[in-house]
DNA sequence: GTGATTTTGACAATCATTATCAATAAGAAC
DNA sequence: GTTCTTATTGATAATGATTGTCAAAATCAC
C-alpha cells in the first residue's frame, strides 16, 4: 500500500511553487535551503512517481536533463525560456490530432510524442544570434 | 582550418548505413566491431560537428540519450519505433507552421521546437499495456 | 501500542558525456 | 618530397545526473 509522507507532500508543494521546469537537483537544492533535511534520491523518486500519476509533467532540457513540473492535468505541451525557465502551457489540439494521425497512417501503434518549443522569452534578451 | 580525417569519414558512413537513431555508444560500437580503431571520443565529436552542420539530426530518446540520425536535409522531424529503432522522417509543415506561430504570439524570439513521436511499427508486437 | 511493510537516506555504483594533453597527422609552403 | 604549423586524435581522468543498495526509521491497520 502507498503511504504518504511529509517527504512527498514537500516534492509536490516546492514544484508547485515553481515558475518553470525545474530539475531534480535543482529542487532538492530549494528544498534544502529552505531547511528541508529531505534526501537526493527521495526527491528523484517522488518526481518520479508524480510524473507517473500524472501529476507532473516531465521532459529531457536540450542538455539531456530531466526538469519536471506541476501539472494542472491532461496532456499539454510548453514553450519554455531557455534563459528565465518560464513555461507557458500550451493548448495543441491541432498537434495532437496530427501526431495521432501521423502514427497511425504509419502503423505505429502505443504512439507518445514531445512536443516543446525552446526559445527566449519577450523579457529576456536573446543572445547574439550566430 | 577544417581537417579531413578517415575518421570523420567512418563515422559519417557508418551513420548514413544506420536505419533508425543511434547513440554515440553505440556508433562506437559498430565501428569498433568493423575493425576500426576509432576513439570514442572522437565519435563523439564527429557526431556533435555533424549535427553542428546540418549532416545529421539529433534528439534526446525517452531515456536521456543523445541520439543521431544521418539527416537528408533541412528541418524535419520523425517517427520512432521504441523496439527495432526504425525511424521515418515526417514531413511536418503543419507544425512547423504551429510551432512558429505559437511561438511568436507569446513573445518568444529564437525558437527551436522538439516535435518527435516514439511508439511500436507494425512490425515490432507491442508489449502489454500497462 | 504492536507489528508488518513501505519508505527513507547516505553512499556506492553506473553510465553517458566532456575535458585534458601529449602524440599524431593533414595541409600549406617551399 | 621535405618541413613546419596546428587541427585532430585517443587514452584516460573527470564530471555530473541518475539509480541501486540496504539498514534504520516511519506509516498505517489492527
Amino acid at each position: 500500500m502507498k503511504r504518504n509522507t511529509w517527504q512527498r507532500d514537500a516534492v509536490r508543494d516546492a514544484l508547485d511553487k515553481q515558475v518553470g521546469f525545474v530539475s531534480a537537483q535543482s529542487l532538492h537544492q530549494t528544498l534544502s535551503n529552505a531547511g528541508s533535511h529531505i534526501g537526493l534520491a527521495t526527491v528523484y523518486r517522488a518526481l518520479a512517481a508524480l510524473a507517473g500519476d500524472g501529476a507532473a509533467d516531465s521532459l529531457q532540457s536540450p542538455d539531456g536533463e530531466s526538469l519536471y513540473r506541476a501539472c494542472s492535468s491532461g496532456h499539454h505541451h510548453h514553450l519554455i525560456c531557455r534563459s528565465c525557465g518560464l513555461a507557458v502551457e500550451i493548448e495543441a489540439d491541432e498537434v495532437e490530432a496530427w501526431a495521432k494521425c501521423t502514427a497511425a497512417l504509419h502503423g505505429f501503434s502505443q504512439a507518445e510524442h514531445v512536443v516543446d518549443i525552446f526559445g527566449f522569452c519577450s523579457a529576456c534578451v536573446p543572445p547574439p544570434a550566430g
